[in-house]
DNA sequence: TTGAAAGCGCTAACAA
DNA sequence: TTGTTAGCGCTTTCAA
């Protein structure tokens, strides 16, 4: 195994100076033609390749991002995951990727290593970790910025790409209200659709607006999964048998609710109307094809590139540079007019 | 924004040099413990934390991993990826993920940039770029890893860490002839189970050792995904309608073979057995669950890991350290024994 | 036990 | 147009 060649070796075989190596490799206008043909001809026959870490030191600023995100075996986040790291990649950037597992220990202690040295700057996904916390961190010369959070926990003094969850809930209510469905339940994510979510609140208030009573909406709470909403699903059917359809906060569990709907006998959508939120690729492969609201998950991930890019670089972006598009509604097969008389489970 | 505290600065707040508190920080054991105490105050009054790239520069080396797959929205990687990382962690490293796209030319310029400046070591998983071409990268200078690579297509010159594709493929088929299939067809993935993998050969070999005919087999190439077996297998059993099985080289057509049946009007397992390879999380959410042949993901990621850490630092692992536990055959409910009559499509 | 000094490979003023 | 020089922040001999 040879040793990495150096931009000193190639200076010397080229018979000129680190500094004039230097400046072909990045500023070639500012040579004389032959001196680049020289030294170019020294870079290929040794093969050297700049030692990234060396420049990044030199330069003050290294060319890694950071996304940190709690368990990337969601299947959004490999969607996510894809789309920026083609942005970094587009950007001269790469992407480090920090699973937190769900433990604010981990992500401390990611942030502690990596922010400000290893990685330029860190995208931080909807986290344990406070955003005054993280804003506290930012403070002490990294670059952070917040993304797909959600509600009132987020950061004046943080950049945040998010949705309109609000208005992605709303969709999913006028369009359950819009095909009659008065008995909605809903299955809420303990990680995405809590209680005091947005995307919950947007759903309840149209559902209010059209007249329909959620004082005492069904509900129920569960894991972020396939069985999480299948669990749910079945306890909420059981308790409700008359409900005609279920609202979940995202797609993983309304595709649980799918199944368990199966399981009790029930066809959806004939018996059972089910939307998700997010419109994950697993939504249109499952049979029958999820109906959801779509988020804009490839330019959520890229505009959070390029937001943290140009802060790290020192650039203000123009207004409405970072305005991300709204969700929309993705009808498909597990949602259908309501019937008067719901078949029992 | 304040800058990023030096260690120089710590040392002049605790009335010592550099390489005292740099001494602190890595073998306290040879500091006076006085010293210890007034260089550790020091370092939490002032937020010290140290700057990675400069001591891999320092030292020569980084401590981040590269990781090069073909398509992170294959869920196969995320769950790869998962366990790599932890795996990272657990020694102290960080882990790039480079998304190659497929693309050979975007996986060269990802070797080209990073393998030994950037990331000590790279682990390649199954690329368009061929083994002796990463070889010849890593005889210049990096550290490099195969993983998951299939056949003989890889280099002596390259530790890999794979599974036993064959066996897999070979239970595959002895489940399915002990459950008295006959009339069995074949999914090939294209990125995956080509005519010329090992899981092919493993399945049809036993599939002959077991007295089945197998040079007809009928088979259908199809993408990587559960649509593409979905298109697969509709038009196999179009051409193939007494066929009672069908093995798909991966999870996903499996799981697109399934739905492909259903829309036959042909009931898995009761008409068409269905068996995948890999077992994904999604295997067994899926309804009906599926029968498949599992692969022990978590073991390679931490071996694969494990290996380039042992190779980036030197070290030489005892004999057996990087064995790969065998695949294992997992029985859900996609599969049933053979009835005499298949059902027409 | 601590400090001085050199150097990791590169960039960037500035000088020539 | 090219070279000289001084770092970037850290580690690591070696000497004191």
């Amino acid at each position: 195994m040879l040793p990495m060649v150096t931009l000193a070796e190639v200076a010397r075989h080229a018979q000129v100076t680190a500094a004039t190596v230097s400046n072909v490799l990045r500023n070639p206008q500012k040579v004389r033609p032959a001196t680049v043909d020289r030294v170019m001809a020294a870079v290929r026959e040794l093969g050297y390749r700049p030692n990234l870490t060396a420049r990044a030191l030199a330069e003050g600023r290294t060319s890694t991002l950071a996304l940190m995100l709690s368990n990337i075996s969601n299947p959004f986040y490999p969607e996510f995951v894809l789309e920026a790291e083609a942005a970094a990649r587009r950007h001269g950037y790469f992407l480090l990727v920090c699973n937190t597992d769900d433990n604010p220990s981990i992500a401390r202690a990611y942030l502690d290593r990596i922010a400000g040295t290893l990685a330029a700057g860190v995208i931080v996904m909807n986290t344990d970790v406070s955003a005054d916390e993280l804003a506290g961190i930012a403070a002490r010369g990294s670059t952070l910025a917040l993304c797909m959070w959600e509600g009132a926990r987020t950061s004046r003094a943080l950049p945040c790409v998010t949705v309109d969850y609000a208005h992605a809930g709303s969709l999913a209510a006028e369009h359950l209200a819009g095909l009659g469905h008065r008995r909605i339940g809903a299955l809420l994510g303990e990680g995405s659709g809590g209680p005091q979510s947005l995307r919950l609140k947007g759903f309840v208030d149209t559902l209010a607006a059209r007249g329909i009573d959620t004082e005492a909406l069904p509900a129920a709470s569960c894991r972020d999964s396939i069985e999480g909403g299948y669990e749910a699903a079945r306890t909420l059917l059981a308790a409700h048998p008359r409900l005609t359809a279920l609202f979940a906060t995202n797609d993983l569990m309304a595709l649980g609710a799918i199944q368990a709907a199966a399981d009790c006998g029930r066809h959806v959508p004939h018996d059972l109307s089910v939307i998700g939120l997010t419109n994950i690729h697993l939504a249109h492969q499952f049979r029958p094809a999820l109906t959801t609201v779509s988020f804009p998950t490839a330019s959520i991930a890229s505009i959070a590139v390029a937001l943290t890019i140009d802060r790290i670089e020192g650039r203000k972006a123009k207004r409405d540079a970072y305005k991300v598009p709204l969700p929309e509604l993705v009808i498909r097969d597990s949602t259908a007019p309501a019937v008067r008389t719901a078949r029992r489970g």
